[in-house]
RNA sequence: GUUGCAUGCUGCUUCAUCGUUCUUUGCAAAAAGGAAAGGAAAGUCCGGACAAUACAGAGCACCGCAUCCCGAUAACAUCGGGACUUCCGAUAAAACGGAAUGAGAUAGUGCCACAGAAAAUAACUGCUAUUCAAAGUCCCCUUUAGGGGAUUUAGGGGUGGUGAGGGUGAAAACGUGCGGUAAGAGCGCACGGGUAAUUACAGAGAUGUAUUUACAGGGUAAACCUUGCAGAUUGUAAGCCCACGUAUAUCAACGCUUGAGUGCUGCUCGCACGAGUUGAGGGGUUGGGUGCAACAGGUAGUAAGCAAUUGCUAUCGCAGAUAAAUGAUGAGGGCUUUGAUUUAUUUCAGAGAACAGAAUCCGGCUUACAGGCAUGCAGCUUUU
């Protein structure tokens, strides 16, 4: 991946600093930078890596804060467009409130649920952003009170991403 | 054989595809290999380890515990062995078995559903004394309408006395008998029972037996509370380190060789260093590492012990995430169950699979739990 990078053109890796942050340039991990992104690389393969996860607290903040939304069937995704420090087009994060579901069992069932759904699913979504370069931190949280089935979450997960409209 | 209850153990499995976290090999990348939830991981109710802060002593508050003896343990409110009290079962009575039986209801306050007059001390009702009115009966006087006296009352009103008769309840003010009284009442007496204390004896002790004295006291302490005993507080998001970042933003105090402060120390003295130090406030980071996975460790054997448990030997390395990994899908095999079928749990088809997810770690306790296995008890049934 490093050497593909810097294969890169020019002009548009200037074009794409403003995606990194001061850290990434502290750090110069270059291999970090959304700019090297090829979906080419991706394609056939469904992983769900570490960086592809929403983990910063105050960026999940930021999403809840500020976020748009659209929901089918008592999944909701929240996103928000907002530069990364990774080359992934996307970071999901999954929630399921303590309300509906009182064990955590039954949250950990639905968040891997959905997390499979969106790994298996998500290389269609990944080719829309790369080819607007934009990137942007996504939250699923369902709201339904009973178990969803497999196929229903698959429904639901590709059905969101595919509403998402970016400016 | 079957059903139920109790206790203990167990807590489906194999393969394929696509993934996640940690890790090993590798300079690195690619890749390959290895490991990856529980008996309760849960509740957070106790006891510790570890850490930070605090600490002369005493008291208050708060929280917890509650029969006795011995033992186990790092420790405990836990565990083991034995004993006592109470209750339940069993029995003719015991023996025996079981128990979320365990300080105080005689310090005080509160509460006691439904039913019942009434749930704690009074009222109602009843009983009873007295009185008023009324009515009846009898007698007397004047007279034909009244007056006076006596006496009576399952009825009415007033003033007292009385306490358990009211049969409802889980529970009704010690029980039975005699006396006593206007009527009654432990009001008195006899016998019996209860509670508290004294003394004696038995016992290691809880306690038991006897004696004497006093008392009248419904239940509830898992309602507050009282007594005794024990306990510093906080909780791994503890804490430590690194990175980032501001050092002359600003303000205050002390000090600049007449010595602030720092180090040594628990403190003082003393010695050494010595020009800044401390606090407020603002700004920045809200990242990474460590804590953090080797132990009161697991397994097997063996020895000691009634047991809890402990010693010794061998062997194993067995989760480490942080918006939080340990998964998803498909197929098969066992298991349970339903329907059909068969000589035959023989074959076919469908359905189902409990409670529940590590978050610093151990020891307990409590609660949840489909199915299976083992043991014990009880009921029913079959055979002998």
């Amino acid at each position: 991946m490093e050497e593909k990078f810097l294969h890169a053109e020019e002009p548009e890796a200037e074009r794409n600093l403003r995606f990194q942050t001061r850290s990434d340039l502290n750090s110069t991990s270059a291999a970090k930078s959304f700019a090297g992104f090829d979906s080419a690389q991706l394609q056939g393969k469904f992983t769900f890596a570490a960086e592809e996860k929403l983990k910063s607290k105050k960026l999940i903040e930021q999403l809840f804060k500020e976020g748009k939304s659209v929901s089918t069937n008592g999944f909701t995704l929240v996103y928000l467009v907002q530069p990364l420090r990774t080359f992934y087009p996307a970071q999901a994060g999954f929630s399921v409130p303590k309300r509906n579901f009182k064990h955590a069992v039954d949250r950990n069932r639905v968040k891997r649920l959905m997390r499979e759904a969106y790994r298996l699913n998500k290389l269609p979504f990944y080719e829309k952003l790369a080819a607007r370069q934009k990137q942007l931190a996504v939250m699923f949280v369902y709201k339904g009170k009973a178990l969803p089935t497999y196929e229903a979450t698959t429904k639901a997960i590709v059905h969101c991403m595919n509403r998402i409209s970016i400016a």
